[in-house]
RNA sequence: GGCGGC
DNA sequence: GCCGCCAACATA
């Protein structure tokens, strides 16, 4: 395809068939839909190719570090500047490089497709890292470059229109965190809901009948499903047609180099927030469900929690990507009335036992609801169990009212409670304190969360919150993508969002506040169990 | 917290 | 009083 001088490319070139090479790059941005031919050295062959590889894996290693938008920036530019530097339209002096840079990130593009499509798990990691690629790129174009791009492509999507937009005015903000009015003004895309499933993992998107309602703001999504399609299919034609290209012994050993590269490969840290620190644990609070968040709270002010407490919430901050080591210094640090060697004595085996690293050597799951909410009810002295389970109605309600859930919302939540729907109450809380973080305050009431049934959509889907870690990870992705989106992160704002090394909250910020509430929590009566 | 050992 | 060993299980 693209050897040296091969008589076949030369032809082709000759016949105009391939891309113009002159103007052949309008945009930075590429779906390499032909192959270029032309002729290039082995050496630049391989060299164009370890460039990319250097700049995928620095993309995917960052967005796997979680690493705030700035910092992922920050390394980004570094690798790209160094392997494949990509100047945009504006720079108009370096009109000549614009064509070189692009053409090194087509033709480098084609070669690791090329040596990424033997087996199938190169393909999928391939896919993924391109799709990165894709992504990081788009979003970083300035607007009229997107647009001079999707248009290039011939992409275009069902609008919604203004009838229907009205019609669905309560459900689409209610799944965007956005008003009703910003909705109005929003463009939105009608498609299959299958070309958006990014968005509807994060939960951000309405669906209806099989069909997702995409806002322009989202538009990405779409454009980047149509890169995964393409290349994936591309992917598997290369991968059939490989077989036959071995005589071709020049290239083999290059491309078999070139994919070695990628055996430093997948860890499975499976942790949302990256390795997190015995003194980050306090910054992430904001995203906790309420029963980690009580369990914390009450472990700051008492030093100490008694045993179902510290299997809860241990196990918990283990879910979240709390290190072994890191929860012994956790623990130690928090139990500050003992001194090291008492609480070795009696706190650590268990500690790393839960980490499995004591006898059976079981890595235990934290507690999911059902768990929590039907086994250990917490007796005088406890703080585990649910709130929403366990707690009694005052208690019930100072937690709602340190959160500044409003009344309305307050006595849904409370009578989703009464009515054992805990998870349900949990997540209509989760929904109405996300929506607060992110400075939604008016309209995500009535009809658009809260369904004739007395049942709750999460946020664009029917399910509910089943375990702790769950809206933890929801919680915490959904401020990561709503802040990397550049959207202004609401009125709670002080807590800094997730980052690698997440500074303390503000002191006092999320503890319960207007005295008296202080009170209730540290009582003993909150546990009323029902049967 | 439970079980178990000295 | 000293100590060991156990439990759990969502999810895309
Ligand atoms: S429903 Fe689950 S997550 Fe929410 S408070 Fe109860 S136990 Fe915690």
């Amino acid at each position: 395809m693209f050897t040296q001088t091969n008589k076949k490319s030369r032809q082709n070139i000759a016949q105009g068939t391939s891309i113009a090479l002159d103007n052949g790059y309008p945009t930075r941005l590429n779906f390499y839909k032909d192959p270029p031919l032309l002729e290039i050295s082995i050496e630049e062959f391989e060299q164009y190719a370890l460039d990319r590889m250097q700049v995928l894996t620095t993309l995917l290693t960052a967005q796997m570090r979680n690493l705030t938008p700035e910092q992922l920036d920050r390394t980004m530019n570094e690798a790209i500047k160094k392997y494949m530097p990509m100047s945009s339209n504006r720079a108009q002096e370096a009109t000549q490089d614009h064509q070189y840079e692009r053409r090194k990130d087509h033709i480098s593009h084609f070669i690791l497709r090329l040596a990424y499509s033997r087996s199938q798990e190169l393909r999928s990691w391939f896919l993924r890292a391109e799709c990165a690629l894709f992504r990081y790129r788009f979003d970083r174009e300035v607007s009229s470059e997107q647009i001079r791009f999707i248009v290039s492509q011939n992409l275009s999507w069902k609008k919604v229109s203004d009838d229907d937009k009205r019609r669905l005015a309560s459900e689409l903000s209610a799944s965007s965190f956005k008003t009703t009015q910003k909705v109005q003004e929003e463009t939105y895309f009608e498609v299959d809901f299958e070309k958006v499933t990014g968005l509807v993992g994060r939960r951000q998107v309405y669906l209806k009948g099989g069909k997702a309602y995409v806002p322009m703001a989202d538009q990405v999504d779409l454009v980047l499903d149509e890169f995964k399609g393409r290349l994936a299919n591309a992917l598997e034609v290369t991968g059939r047609a490989l077989p036959r290209m071995d005589e071709d012994d020049r290239l083999m050993p290059v491309l078999n180099n070139i994919n070695k590269q990628y055996l430093g490969r997948e860890f499975t840290t499976s942790a949302i927030a990256g390795e997190i620190q015995a003194q980050d644990v306090d910054s992430l609070k904001v995203h906790m469900p309420p029963c980690m968040e009580h369990l914390h709270n009450e472990m700051r002010r008492e030093k100490h929690l008694k045993h179902w407490g510290r299997m809860q919430y241990g196990l918990f901050l283990k879910g979240i990507g709390l290190s072994l080591e890191q929860a012994l210094i956790f623990w130690q640090m928090a139990f500050e009335k003992l001194t090291p060697d008492q609480f070795n004595k009696q706190y650590a085996y268990n500690v790393r036992h839960s980490y499995g690293m004591e006898g059976k050597r079981t890595d235990y799951t934290p507690y999911s609801c059902r768990y929590i909410i039907q086994n250990n009810a917490p007796g005088p002295g406890d703080r585990h169990g649910c709130p929403f389970r366990h707690f009694s109605a005052p208690n019930q309600r100072a937690i709602l009212a340190a959160h500044d859930v409003d009344d309305f919302d307050t006595e849904d939540i409370m009578s989703l409670a009464q009515g054992k729907h805990y998870q349900i109450a949990c997540t209509r809380y989760y929904e109405v304190t996300r929506a607060r973080m992110l400075g939604i305050t008016d309209n995500l009431k009535g009809g658009s969360i809260h369904d004739g049934e007395g049942n709750v959509g999460m946020v664009a889907s029917q399910e509910s919150i089943e375990h702790p870690n769950q809206f933890f990870e929801q919680s915490f992705l959904l401020m990561k993508s709503r802040q990397s989106q550049g959207e202004s992160v609401g009125p709670t704002d002080g807590q800094n969002g997730p980052s690698e090394t997440p500074q303390p909250t503000i002191k006092g910020q999320y503890v319960y506040k207007k005295a008296g509430a202080g009170a209730q929590f540290s009582s003993n009566s909150n546990h009323d169990m029902e049967m």
